[in-house]
RNA sequence: UCCUGAGUAGCUCAAUGGCAGAGCAUUCGGCUGUUAACCGAAGGGUUGUAGGUUCGAGUCCUACCUCAGGAGCCA
């Protein structure tokens, strides 16, 4: 067992290492044995690895020692890689020579076994339940998740401005805050969004967006709720709603794509079904039940090239560019992805931005409020649903839920009633009861994971909706400074990172998305 | 905050109101191709807490605690 002059690799990297003699250094994940047989699984944080180990072909002492390990010991370990059909990696190694770093101890063996654990125990333990197969491909999708979409706005113009997250008042007085002392008289707040902030920033530097921690201390108890969460919010000068779509569907797409390249062993391993994800970046989706929502029995016809197309509306400032050797194409829309928008694209809806915004490819289908009020009423009626949804309500969980599975894309429902929307939410001009925002809703009842709107860039509009929203005034004094000094309009959003990673992971809750989540009834480790 | 459900061995779970059980994990033994290995044996319990009903309570009743996931609200 003394130190050899091998070359050192990870687990991952093995099979281009066949015949040859490496070292690892990792931890004893599992240990089966047959007679003078012994079977250790290795991982290192890259993957796993069974290695093999006859007591006839090593050292006594390599034998005693492993047979005696306990899981998750630490130890570096030399032998030569052989391809062979019976190890589950395809690979094992045959194992020479072993050097313990840090024995668990027998009194204390590790808690988390491959065998089934409850939510509380496996909470608890968090800190090793990380080790497992399963956690550690989850945090390298959500780090790609995290990478990819960082990348998009940084690739396509954008300025990172962070805000702050300790603020003096709520921003949009509805979710509960959490309150610290600031110093000798004041109280500060941990921020539940970045957004108002960013606005000034957007209106210094054009393209911009916000990536961090938010907080939100509402006593939300589901499988979709933190206290502690990241969100990404882009915020741009000159962007209308229309335009604001286009880039959520640009965004989501860049993202998506990014992780279905480099992350197919890794859900695997989570038991994602990859072909929900191809679905959403398909150029159309011919089998959609997107024709039968809408019940117009319009025959959407597939777009002749297989690239992805990202189509930028003209005059809104965006430049959608895609990195080069993705397999994304810039391209101008085809008349199938017009034909295809026609159908599902509500009625003057393009319209309302003028001229100046062409219409949007529309691979992901988008809904009006009044649109998908409609559907809800049909589903109640055909027995789909169980509540009738009241036209003037928010959509509920179910709702969410129904609409979202009548596509196999993302959903973007649009112009929301005004009167339960934010308090900065510009109204639509065809409707001032309407506010120009927007949610994105993920596949397979995902839910929300976006939320956005074009922002009232009128000074006296803003003000009087502070007014009537009972918000103290002088605390927004300088929000509504940015009316004051060449105000334009503008528009922006939020996307939620850890129920992004939900949905593309596939996972029944949040909890497991992020290393230490944060929810109401836990705060250990 | 409300609704619903669950707390039994380190873990996952059994147990008509009548002797506290199994698998995994741990320890010991067996097995030269195991795949969450398997086979044999041993050790391991204040049944969440506090009361109550009963000859007898893990089981029934009351209160509380903890956790879960749903509503509301939100990403």
């Amino acid at each position: 067992m003394s130190e050899t002059s091998s070359l050192t690799v990870t687990i991952a990297s093995l099979s281009a290492h066949e015949g040859q003699t490496v070292t690892l250094r990792g931890w004893l994940y599992n240990i089966r044995s047959s007679g003078k047989l012994l079977f250790p699984t290795f991982r290192d944080g890259t993957g796993t690895i069974q290695g093999i180990v006859p007591r006839a072909a090593v050292p006594e002492e390599v034998f005693e020692t492993l047979k005696n390990l306990q899981l998750e010991s630490s130890l570096t370990v030399t032998g030569k890689v052989r391809a062979d059909s019976r190890a589950p990696s395809g690979y094992e190694l045959d194992v020479e020579s072993i050097h313990i770093i840090s024995a668990v101890s027998a009194d204390e063996p590790f808690p988390i076994t491959l065998k089934e654990h409850g939510v509380d125990f496996l909470m608890e333990h968090r800190h090793l339940w990380l080790r497992t197969p399963r956690q550690s491909a989850i945090l390298r999708v959500r780090a790609t998740i995290m990478r990819a979409a960082a990348e998009y706005f940084d690739t396509n113009g954008f300025i990172r401005t962070d805000p702050p997250i300790l603020t003096p008042n709520a921003c949009e007085g509805t979710s509960e805050l959490f309150e610290m002392d600031y110093f000798d008289d004041d109280k500060a707040y941990l921020t539940q969004s970045g957004q108002l902030y960013i606005e000034a920033t957007a209106l210094a530097l054009g393209k911009v967006y916000s990536f961090g921690p938010t907080f939100r201390a509402e006593k939300s108890k589901t499988r979709r709720h933190l206290t502690e969460f990241w969100m990404i919010e882009p915020e741009v000068a000159h962007l209308e709603l229309n335009g604001l779509m286009d880039l959520a569907e640009a965004f989501i797409t860049h993202i998506v794509t990014r992780v279905l390249e480099s992350h197919r062993a890794d859900l695997k391993v989570i038991g994602r079904d990859v072909e929900k994800l191809e679905a959403v970046i398909l150029p159309t989706d011919a089998s959609s039940k997107v024709a039968t929502a809408t019940d117009t029995g319009t025959n959407i016809a597939a777009p002749t090239d297989a690239g992805i197309n990202v189509i930028a509306p003209s005059g809104t400032g965006i430049n959608i560019a895609a990195p080069t050797g993705t397999g994304i194409q810039v391209a101008a829309p085809t008349d199938a992805s017009i034909k295809n928008e026609s159908v599902i694209l509500s009625e003057g809806a393009a319209e309302v931005e003028g001229p100046a915004v062409k219409t949007a490819p529309n691979r992901f289908p988008r809904l009006s409020y009044d649109e998908a009020h409609a559907m809800l009423e049909k589903a109640f009626a055909e027995g789909k649903i169980e509540n009738p949804h009241t036209y003037g309500d928010d959509f509920g969980s179910p709702d969410e839920t129904y609409i979202s599975s009548q596509f196999s894309k993302p959903v973007m429902v649009h112009r929301y009633p005004a009167a339960f929307k934010a308090f900065y939410m510009q109204p639509d001009p065809l409707d001032p009861t309407k506010a120009l925002c927007v949610d994105v809703l993920a596949p397979e009842g995902y839910g929300e994971i976006i939320g956005g709107s074009q922002r009232i860039d009128s000074y006296d509009l803003l003000k009087q909706r502070i007014e009537e929203h009972n918000l103290p005034l002088a605390a927004f004094q300088w929000y509504l400074d940015l009316r004051k000094y060449g105000s334009v309009p503008h528009a922006g959003f939020g996307m939620g990172i850890e129920r992004a990673v939900a949905w593309i992971c596939g996972l029944d809750h949040v909890r497991e998305t992020i290393p230490f989540a944060r929810t109401l009834n836990r705060i250990y480790p």
